[in-house]
DNA sequence: CCATCATGTCTACGAGTGTAGACAATGCAG
DNA sequence: CTGCATTGTCTACACTCGTAGACATGATGG
């Protein structure tokens, strides 16, 4: 779909914003190595060239978008309580297939191989997505457990949405659901028993 | 170390384990798209071309790394009983930082992005893994929950090894391993309440 | 000893990579 | 209408990639 492009009239700010659109869609579809800049720019309707005189290089490109995929709160619930249990649900709903090929935690899987890449990855995970967490829990150790969480989470994606392991993708989504919320309350949760120690 | 690598008398198994233990390292560092042909031969001691006549070409030579490298059991206990604790255990515990590197999770990981390779690797989780880890566990849905714990796995194996995530590479140990043992208990042990439906 | 097959290397190709520098076209100010 | 800065393109470079075919070298059977 929308094979040819008109040439677009002329606007600095509307082809930023194209480029990074599909910069986007391809580092989440292809990770960081796998997508090419003339494939961006294309998409785009754009030359590669002026990827780099927009964005300065790839590396750069890619923070931003980095940036722009972790910032919406949209990843994780607001409301402090049932965390767990949101979180749960909304990792296994496939509601918009389309808006789910643009999940954060692809573009962070599929580019994990890469060590600038990544290096960018907890940068932008300790200034967005990290902190936003770790305020939704209680009781000690709260940076370590919000973490775990989205070590979770991550995991998920991998074996479910790349990896495609069998039992995960023809599971019972209610099923999946529960087993899914029940470890994630042992993370959210505040401890059983927190008075060791 | 080991720059100078003197001829190696000729011999064909020798030769071609030599270049499956490269391509394990080469593969497990830097991923199926990272790391090339000639990088693998060259840590082997020989040229690149003799990789592609041993093993046919670099996709059915990754094919042989993932199956040597998810084939040991070691990487899931043995014993039914206290299956997470076990589990977290050896998660956190970094024994020997050298075998470390050649961790299975870190070949899925940073190979994720390639489809092919994840094809690859999902047969060999359902060849090797999979149903082991699935026979520990009792209850319903035992495919799903020991996917469920690879998912926990790989997912920590990520945030902690290759994002390098700062609360988790500077975490307390035991707390980490409590923490992580409880999410694996509720994903490990038969529900709680098996009752409903 | 020497012929012969297995073992290993050399050269090369076609394609793709990120990006630097020079050039062209567009749209707005005067 | 005309100058001119902004916006965008073209060509090119220096690599790296996987792999195909022809060639060289080693060890071993007779």
């Amino acid at each position: 779909m929308m094979v040819t492009q008109q040439p677009r009239r002329r606007d600095a700010t509307a082809t930023r914003e194209a480029i990074l659109n599909s910069a986007v869609e391809a580092f989440t579809r292809a990770g960081y190595d796998g997508a090419g800049v003339r494939e961006v720019a294309a998409a785009a309707g754009v030359t590669a060239m002026l990827v780099n005189r927009y964005f300065g290089s790839k590396e750069q490109l890619f923070a931003e978008v980095v940036d722009r995929s972790f910032a919406p709160p949209t990843i994780v619930g607001s409301q402090p309580a049932a965390v767990a249990a949101r979180i749960a649900e909304a990792l296994v709903a496939r509601t918009d297939p389309a808006a789910e090929q643009l999940s954060p935690f692809l573009l962070m899987l599929r580019s994990a191989s890469n060590p600038r890449a990544a290096a960018i990855m907890r940068d932008a995970i300790s200034r967005h997505v990290g902190t936003r967490l770790t305020d939704l829990l209680d009781g000690a150790d709260t940076e370590q457990r919000a973490e775990l969480i989205l070590a979770l989470i991550s995991g998920v994606w991998l074996m479910r949405g790349i990896i495609a392991t069998p039992a995960l993708t023809s599971a019972d989504p209610a099923r999946l659901t529960e087993h899914l919320a029940g470890a994630l309350r042992a993370l959210s949760d505040t401890g059983p028993t927190p008075a060791s120690s």
